[in-house]
RNA sequence: GGCCCGUUCGUCUAGCGGUUUAGGACGCCGCCCUCUCAAGGCGGAGAUCACCGGUUCGAAUCCGGUACGGGCUACCA
């Protein structure tokens, strides 16, 4: 019987959740999704100087609005918590101590500077391998017991098998990747203050927890084979593992501050929807068919293979997001583009006291011209800012009224779309009927239509850019559109 | 130093020996639409498939090497 899918993603709480660490929690969590398994979360803060508890709730609120959710871990618990490192420390204590009661683990007094020497030591002779000498390693039992028990500092240490041979890994991103096991020195499991290393605690964890595919970063693959070690020496089944390679800034360096915002949180704050992002995130590094690029978050989580799963590093392109973001609003209906967006937005930017103010149906309308107008979801107010203005508030942009307004004939324009507006009964303030009484003038008054329509639209919204006039103007208003025409009157010539 | 990984348009990628004059997407450019800005429609430029050898009737695709980039080699994760 072919055991379910189990993986998990494991952040250490040493820092906010970054996009390359955002991209492999997504990538377990579609994968568990795609193959009916459990997404487990848990906490890797064995690093007990950089991992803190602020870090935690702020890698789960991105989690959460990533979408990203999980069957086990912090908060929702489950079969094999707890889900953080530092509470499970006396399971790595007693794998560790079977480890050396069974003789596949044994300790080491190497002080820190003796390591260092030999290390020197083998650099200066040209010795290829310039890892762990296994000073420690012939210690008879009895004599290593005796100097645990009179006090003296050790760390514990695997005992890689001297016949191992080759140490196989079949990733399923890389295919075969062969290490050779005499490349691997006994590495630290446990430390002299006691507590467990990362390759040694994860392992411990994994096994425990049942995990069927590890999928992480690149960065881990070199290590993958340490670990192999520590899962024979467990009698643990190894799992798949899966490494995925790295995100890149634009200079192709490994992506870092300096290339702006890394931080989920960051591009939740900077008006990205989550769907979008996760949509960006996947397909750095995963195609669904070469073609495809808008991939909703259902489809991704039963479409997900790591076969599609690139080898190479990808670069990071704040442009494509930015358009795959415009591409999710575009997307939205009417209806879910007010509920969404408008009804937040015009609120927290105080345009509106509530938006239950506004009738459904202009609702509907002003989403329908904002809507394209948007990549990001703080544009909103930018866009139709103007139409919750009056005639008193609004605020004429002075580069826009010296283009638009203050020209000779100008003032005649504003007239003529005043009288022509005025003459539209208050029930048909319709954009439609705003557009026609609007269209004659032009030749009426032997100007171009750009000029003409330049000049309203300063008139009425204070600058050179707005969405369509008729429908704008509906928004706005009768008597504020006429009030507003009144007081332009004073900026045209 | 040793070991491991990677290298297709500027970017993300498709491609898993012949269907490829290397496909799609972002970006860029042009045209159309048009009252501005977008959105949308149409079209275009852009890749000697890192390089050099080999295998083969035939290679982006398989093999070897070189170069460049990255990772690991810690009592970091």
């Amino acid at each position: 019987m072919a055991s379910s899918v189990r993986v998990r993603f494991a952040p250490s709480p040493t820092g906010r959740l970054h996009i390359g660490g955002a991209r492999t929690a997504i990538y377990n969590w579609a994968f568990a999704r795609a193959n009916g398994g459990a997404f487990i979360l848990r906490i890797d803060d064995t690093d007990p100087t950089r991992s803190t508890e602020e870090n935690t709730q702020v890698i789960l609120r991105a989690m959460r609005w990533l979408g990203l959710d999980w069957d086990e871990g912090p908060e929702v618990g489950g079969p094999c918590g707890p889900y953080a490192q530092t509470e499970r420390m006396d399971l790595y204590r007693q794998a560790a101590e079977k480890l050396l009661a069974e003789g596949k683990a044994y300790p080491c007094f190497c002080t820190p500077e003796q390591l260092e020497a030999d290390r020197q030591a083998a650099k200066e002779r040209k010795d290829p391998f310039q890892g762990y000498q296994r000073r420690c390693r012939s210690i008879p039992v009895d004599e290593a017991r005796k100097r645990m028990e009179a006090g003296e500092p050790y760390t514990l240490r695997i005992k890689v098998p001297e016949d191992r041979g080759d140490v196989v890994v079949e990733d399923a991103v890389h295919g075969r990747v062969v290490f050779d096991a005499k490349e691997l020195d006994d590495f630290v499991i446990f430390r002299s203050d006691g507590t467990p290393t990362y390759n040694f605690a994860t392992v411990v964890d994994d096994a425990a927890m049942g995990i069927t595919h590890v999928i992480r970063g690149d960065d881990h693959l070199s290590n993958t084979p340490r670990q192999v070690i520590v899962y024979e020496a467990l009698g643990a089944p190894t799992p798949t593992f899966a490494h995925i390679s790295m995100i890149l800034g634009a200079d192709g360096k490994k992506l870092s501050k300096r290339h702006g915002a890394t931080s989920v949180e960051e591009y939740r704050d900077a008006g990205y929807l989550s769907d979008a992002f996760v949509n960006y995130l996947a397909l750095l590094g995963w195609s669904l068919d070469g073609e495809t690029t808008v991939i909703p978050r259902d489809v991704l989580a039963s479409q997900f293979s790591l076969e599609r799963i690139s080898k190479n590093p990808a670069t990071f392109d704040p442009k494509k997001l930015d358009w795959m973001n415009a591409e999710y609003l575009n997307r939205m209906s009417d209806a879910e583009f007010a509920d969404r967006v408008l009804t937040p937005e015009l609120e927290e930017a105080g345009l509106v006291e509530s938006a239950d103010a506004i009738s459904c149906s202009d609702m509907l309308l002003l989403a329908s011209i904002v809507k394209p107008r948007v990549k990001m979801l703080g544009q909103v107010a930018g866009v139709c800012g103007m139409i919750f203005k009056t005639a008193d508030t609004l605020e004429y942009d002075e580069k826009s009224v010296k283009k638009g307004l203050a020209k000779e004939g100008m003032r005649a324009v504003l007239d003529a779309a005043a009288s022509a507006l005025g003459a539209i009964a208050d029930d048909d303030w319709t954009a439609e009927k705003i557009d026609a009484a609007l269209e004659p003038l032009p030749e009426a008054l032997d100007l171009k239509k750009r000029a003409v329509f330049q000049a309203v639209r300063v008139a009425v919204c204070g600058v050179m850019v707005s969405p369509p006039l008729g429908e704008t103007m509906q928004l706005v208003g009768k008597a504020d559109c006429l009030a507003r025409i009144e007081r332009a009157k004073g900026l045209a010539l």
